[in-house]
RNA sequence: GGGAGUAUAGCUCAGCUGGUUCAGAGCGCCUGCCUUACAAGCAGGAGGUCACUGGUUCGAUCCCUGUUACUCCCACCA
């Protein structure tokens, strides 16, 4: 067969793929006998399309869970999506509305019918996307946040959380989103610099001709001030006590109080007060019964408390407010200012407090426990110092809003009725139950009302570890007891606070043990410039059309070569390009060695490679050095340290494998192959695509098969991955010695114009015995093109000479030679050395460090003396030869 | 305002308990090569006061002080 000169990814990826589904090597059941290894999805958003940062996390992701299955494990990775409440709200609107249809116009169950059907027909294309990137995922066990099993089980859990008294109703300033028409939590809230003004506006005293300035960023919320406050021990403001204000162009009149809370040293020292519109104002208005009026409707707009600003948008407002204020003299002036504004994650819309009823969770005992785990190592940060950033969070966690004035989620089970000029709530999991507690509890009978508020996203996904093996509904079932507690989870670290430490909460609350081992943070993946990818910036490269271009393992090469655990990732298709070269590499390997001849050494021993002495030596190299790398490798895993393990795997194959094994064992044009390093080769090869395919799922099966008797074979996946064995590093050592030895009469060539072709007698001074190349002549003979290698005891007249350690090797000189050019390079050799010893000479003189110092530190520094002695020795005897 | 982290070759990063794995890797760059696996390649080579400053030590890229620069997280200063 012939094998084309460049792998072609498409074919390969297509065909392997769908073998691998269609054999269900994804999918994992319960097993007793063997080791667990799950890993859950971060499930994206279902609306979602690929990118640069999924293809990282699920690169990752797929390493590590194939790895897992190759050593044994059940390896079980479930996939799934999100739900996304606001995301996919938002998205689902704005279709509606290009239909022309407002979503103001339909019911609740309108909506949500519209809301599946675009998720049927747009929900999961990430999946399939992920098939592209040769996902291994459990496709068996594809689940969504809110299909039957999850929904069921939010909504339990939320019965359950309620009725330990740890979710409650309440009215709070919350966070709200007048784009989305939501509150959503503070960690939804961004917090972006921004340059603003800050307004300076006279407040006069009732009754009275003197006024007192006040500075606001946010002028319009004076149509809601219901008091102005300056700080008790403020000099400049002892006489305003128990007066009172005219608030600018509102005309209402506010009291001035007294309270510590003020900063004397911002502005002017005096801050309005307005309660609805402000967490801080709220609170002081609570503390001194002020009245809060609200001048907002939920979409940003004044209402009819903003008089004739009523039905203007609030920026607008704050234009036309000050424009008003101006004109009837009432700024004192106006500053730039630069002040943080919180936006809202989702729809970056500027985020007004606003107090409304919604749900609350309490965190202290849930956060208490989910912070003991971390601190005592039950789960492992990857890097850690994510616990820093944990912790202080965990330290001074609030209660969580859970509440979302959506529609597309799960909705609050909680039912109110009016009874005796009352409303009573009643909460579970279906209306029959609810309707029975009323019953039970308040002898109530008649119709209920829901709850008309869905729960946040993150209170489904919270429970993703837990819910995807149907652990709350069925606690103790036999998947939810075998695959939990899942293994490692890889996540981006800006979603530590909304997933990951909920997810731990959520386990111990429910199963009384951690969610997963080990948190591997990815970094972020950012331009060549340092910048976010984004769709804005439209730096985001299209992953499909990566894979497309460099093929799905040159990707995931390119994504991991750079990407050490919470590290950014300077993205650069250059990368892929290394990925998608390294496996043409792998590629041009396995059709040198399918296009060997073999020979049976029996049978056709006249035409075997004259160099067969030489194979034996290499095979035996060859295994050591892979066994070393093993060892590595096995080290880097237990640390996470993905690139560097495949930088490892990726010189192993690419260096040791194919420049140096490949090359020393090749047949001579004509000539075959005999049988045993043949043998060797396919079984060094093989497991080279072994250690290569959690890396590189396609490339590697490709070749795996074509190694093995395809009769014989099913899948690189079901191999088992080699593990280090004994090696002799003192071997290792003096093949190092014998490749520099090679190299040395390489540099020789190239540099002095030699032909690489005429071969060359090499010499050397044995005078080191570290200088130990026996049993490698043969190889430094055919990889350097050396005729002979001989040890002498002088150096040899007209020779050129290189330094491998302190042992002089020679070759002859060639009459072409600069002797010019020559000396000068000796001389500056020469002076280098010289310099090299006086600092060791130095060293040793001083008293206190040949005392201080081990005595093998001592001696180091003694040989070190001893061989910067015999080199200055040998180039001015090279000098002089000149 | 609080906290954490980073600074090593042109770029991206290793360097685990201070001493020949101490100055490394990959990419890039330079110079030769279309050597019958691979130019998506082969061979060779050049690049660094280990941010700056003091200190500890016989000895510091590594430990400690301080400085500077950048990054991230948290926080209700109008």
């Amino acid at each position: 067969m012939t094998l084309a000169t460049k792998y072609d990814p498409r074919s390969v990826e297509e065909k392997w793929y769908a073998y691998w589904i269609e054999k269900g090597f994804f999918h994992s059941q319960v097993d007793k006998g063997r080791v667990p290894y799950t890993v859950v999805i971060p499930p994206p958003n279902v609306t979602g399309v690929l990118h640069m940062g999924h293809m990282l996390n699920n690169t990752i992701q797929d390493v590590l869970v194939r790895r897992a299955r190759m050593q044994g494990k059940n390896a079980c990775w479930v996939p799934g999506t999100d739900h996304a409440s606001i995301a996919t709200e938002a998205k689902v609107v704005k279709m509606l509305a290009e239909k022309g249809i407002d979503k103001k116009s339909l019911s609740r169950e309108e909506f949500l019918k519209y809301a599946w059907e675009w998720k049927e027909e747009h929900g999961g294309i990430i999946l399939k996307q992920l098939r592209r990137l040769g996902a291994s995922c459990d496709w068996d066990r594809t689940a969504f946040t809110m299909d039957d099993i999850r929904y069921e089980s939010v909504i339990r859990v939320f019965v359950d959380l309620y009725n330990k008294g740890l979710i409650y109703r309440g009215v709070r300033m919350v966070n709200w989103d007048p784009v989305a028409l939501t509150a959503v939590s503070d960690e939804e809230v961004i917090y972006k610099e921004s340059h603003s003004k800050l307004f300076y506006l006279r407040y006069y005293i009732e009754g009275s001709d003197r006024y007192i300035v006040v500075a606001t960023t946010r002028p319009e919320t004076i149509l809601g001030d219901t008091a102005v406050c300056v700080h008790p021990d403020d000099e400049r403001y002892q006489w305003l006590k128990g007066k009172k204000v005219i608030v600018p162009g509102v005309g209402r009149v506010v009291p001035i109080i007294m309270d510590e809370y003020v900063d004397r040293e911002f502005g002017t020292g005096a801050l309005k007060i307005t309660p609805a519109h402000d967490i801080n104002d709220y609170a002081l208005g609570m503390k001194y019964g002020l009245e809060s009026i609200d001048i907002f409707n939920d979409n940003g707009t004044l209402n009819e408390k903003g008089g004739q600003y009523e039905g203007m948008d609030r920026f607008a407002c704050r234009k036309q407010i000050m424009c008003d204020l101006e004109a009837a003299g009432l700024v004192e002036k106006t500053e730039d200012y630069t002040n943080k504004v919180g936006h809202s994650e989702r729809t970056d819309a500027v985020i007004e407090p606003k107090l409304s009823a919604q749900w609350f969770l309490k965190m202290d005992s849930l956060s208490k426990k989910a912070l003991e785990v971390v601190e005592n190592g039950t789960i492992r940060f990857h890097p850690a110092k994510f616990k820093n950033t944990y912790r202080h969070w965990l330290e001074n966690i609030k209660d969580w809003c859970i509440s979302r004035q959506l529609w597309w989620g799960q909705r609050i089970p909680a039912y109110y009725f009016e009874k005796d000029g009352r409303t009573h709530t009643v909460v579970a999991a279906t209306e029959e139950e609810a309707r029975q507690l009323a019953a039970e509890k308040y002898g109530y009978s008649g119709a209920l009302r829901q709850d008309d508020d869905v729960l946040d996203t993150w209170f489904s996904s919270w429970l993703w570890p837990i819910s995807l093996f149907d652990g709350i509904r069925n606690p103790g079932n036999s998947e939810i007891n075998y695959y939990y507690p899942t293994a490692d989870l890889v996540t981006g670290p800006d979603i530590i606070f909304f997933w990951v430490a909920r997810m731990i909460m959520a386990g111990e609350e429910y199963l009384k043990d951690v969610p997963f081992r080990n948190v591997y943070f990815t970094g972020i993946v950012r331009d060549k410039l340092g910048r976010k990818m984004s769709k804005s910036l439209g730096n985001s490269p299209d992953p499909i059309s990566l894979i497309d271009k460099y093929g799905a393992d040159g990707v995931r090469v390119g994504m991991l070569l750079t990407a050490p655990a919470g590290n950014d990732l300077p993205f650069d298709e250059s990368l892929c390009e290394q990925g998608r070269n390294f496996s043409n590499k792998l590629w041009n390997a396995l059709r040198l060695v399918s296009g060997w001849q073999v020979a049976d050494s029996d049978s056709q021993t006249s035409t075997l490679d004259s160099q067969l002495s030489s194979n034996s030596v290499a095979v035996q190299w060859m295994e050591q050095r892979m066994a070393q790398v093993l060892e590595e490798v096995e080290h880097c895993f237990d640390e996470y340290r993905l690139s560097e393990a495949l930088m490892a795997t990726y010189k192993l194959a690419w260096d040791d494998f194919c420049s140096w094994y490949l090359e020393m064992v090749k047949p001579a044009f004509g000539t075959a192959l005999d049988r045993e390093t043949y043998d060797a080769t396919i079984s060094i090869f093989s497991r080279l695509m072994l250690m290569l395919h959690p890396f590189m799922p396609f490339v590697t099966e490709e070749i795996w098969h074509q190694l093995q008797d395809s009769d014989t074979v099913s899948s690189i996946m079901t191999q088992h991955m080699p593990t280090s064995v004994f090696y002799d590093e003192r071997f290792l050592q003096r093949f190092d010695t014998a490749r520099e030895v090679i190299a040395g009469v390489r540099n020789i060539r190239a540099t002095r114009g030699l032909s690489p072709k005429e071969p060359l007698k090499l010499s050397y001074l044995a005078t080191d015995q570290r200088f130990d190349i026996s049993g490698f002549e043969p190889i430094i003979a055919k990889l350097g093109t050396v005729s002979s290698i001989d040890s002498v005891s002088e150096k040899p007249s007209a020779s050129l000479s290189f330094l491998v350690g302190t042992t002089e090797c020679f070759v002859p000189m060639p009459s072409t030679i600069d002797t010019g050019e020559e000396r000068r390079k000796l001389l500056a050799d020469l002076q280098y050395t010289e310099g090299f010893l006086a600092g060791v000479l130095k060293k040793l003189a001083n008293e206190k460090f040949v005392s201080g110092a081990p005595a093998a530190v001592v001696e180091k520094e003694r040989q070190k003396q001893r061989d910067a002695e015999s080199k200055i020795a040998a180039l001015k005897e090279q000098i002089a030869a000149l």
